[in-house]
DNA sequence: ACAGGATCTGACCGATCGGTCAACTAGCCT
DNA sequence: AGGCTAGTTGACCGATCGGTCAGATCCTGT
């Protein structure tokens, strides 16, 4: 049921070096549950009896709930962070916009758990550090990509690419195909339908349905 | 902080006959609550704190969380089936299609909490009675939006549409502009994004950014 | 063999959860 | 006045919550 994810994990863990194994299970674990059911709905003793563990040794892991959490969203917010970065640090062309929404892309496909979590629960998270924390990269990435100038149009489409996106890549599928696309199919839809949401200047007409 | 909503309260409620003040307004705070903070996250004690009750008071009113839950969302859900069933029953060319744009951009401004509810929350309430109704009413939509020969473009489209309006309509909003707009100023700028992400067939091209 | 650190666990804590119940109040009809 | 009903409440219940703590266990370096 739980799918960990194994990053070049030695034989060998040097004695307290990397993080241990059993910390990057909980929080796989607790990933997928922050995401679908949410976080005040998910309980210490639910990640535990899932892990195989007991809730103690969660606690041994993670210092509170509250530090999971922010263990669980760190990779993906640092991530979001590295790519607005160097959207905004360019001069600002079709090119690069373009190229921003395949960056973009990539970090959709990588973070879509810790994306809808953050997304969907900001509001009832307020105060938590890492959870403000993508709350104003969000905000800095909504000033990058709608100038002062821009639309009501032009906000809303790029709401719609947040929200739709999140809702999309995790909850969506569960409702559209049973069966989930690889990413391989998804990636160019996604690329699609996201250029047209946040690259105006080059939208391609699309051929009448059927 | 709570905005409730009084449709048309008479000021002699007819001795039973209609639902009671009390009710409504206990409906309007849950509904909030749900929306922003979660179902799961929001307690009984809370939503009596915030309506000036005692917790046994609305557990008088309503005769638990989940039937609170229930009554609260059940008009919305019952107005999408209206849309849906609108949609589905006459032929479709682009008239029928463009009017259930209208239609549904209707359903979502005068309920927007509720399908922020329901959207997000569906996972975890999985099992509800009003919930799983829901789910099925969100296949029905996707079954009649996208054909069977859709593309994955079209079908990620739908759920851009969806996700996306329950996004932005709701916390998107915190983010993007500080003060909410105006319903009236909303709307066709929703019409034109939920045209294009809908009705594939009569995409407007946009000019050029800035 | 031994020591020591890392890991894991059950018992336990106060707080809060959803929910039950008896009692109280206030209006309304006869 | 007396009874009926709707509405409201505090006291209380078992369950579960996040979190603490004192050990048990296991592995490794010496």
């Amino acid at each position: 049921m739980v799918v960990p994810i194994f990053p070049a994990s030695p034989v060998t863990p040097p004695a307290g070096g990397i993080r241990s194994q059993t910390g990057a299970d909980l929080r796989a674990i607790a990933l997928t549950q922050f995401a679908s059911v949410g976080f005040a709905a998910t309980s210490l003793q639910n990640i535990a009896d899932i892990a195989g563990f007991s809730k103690s040794s969660v606690l041994y892991h993670f210092a509170s709930k509250e530090a999971l959490l922010e263990q669980v969203l760190t990779p993906a917010i640092d991530q979001l962070e590295v790519v607005l970065d160097r959207f905004v640090t360019e001069p600002e062309t079709i090119a690069t916009r373009e190229r921003f929404v395949d960056d973009f892309i990539d970090f959709l496909l990588e973070f879509r758990l810790e994306l809808h979590t953050f997304i969907n629960q900001a509001q009832s998270l307020r105060g938590i550090a890492i959870i403000d924390r993508a709350g104003l990269l969000i905000v800095r990435l909504a000033a990058s990509i709608c100038h002062d100038d821009a639309s009501n149009e032009d906000r809303l489409r790029f709401g719609f690419a947040l929200g739709g996106a999140a809702y999309s890549l995790v909850a969506g599928m569960t409702f559209l195909g049973e069966a989930t696309l690889p990413d391989d199919d998804l990636r160019p839809a996604l690329r699609t339908v996201m250029t047209e949401l946040l690259a105006p200047v080059s939208v391609h007409p699309r051929p009448a349905h059927s």
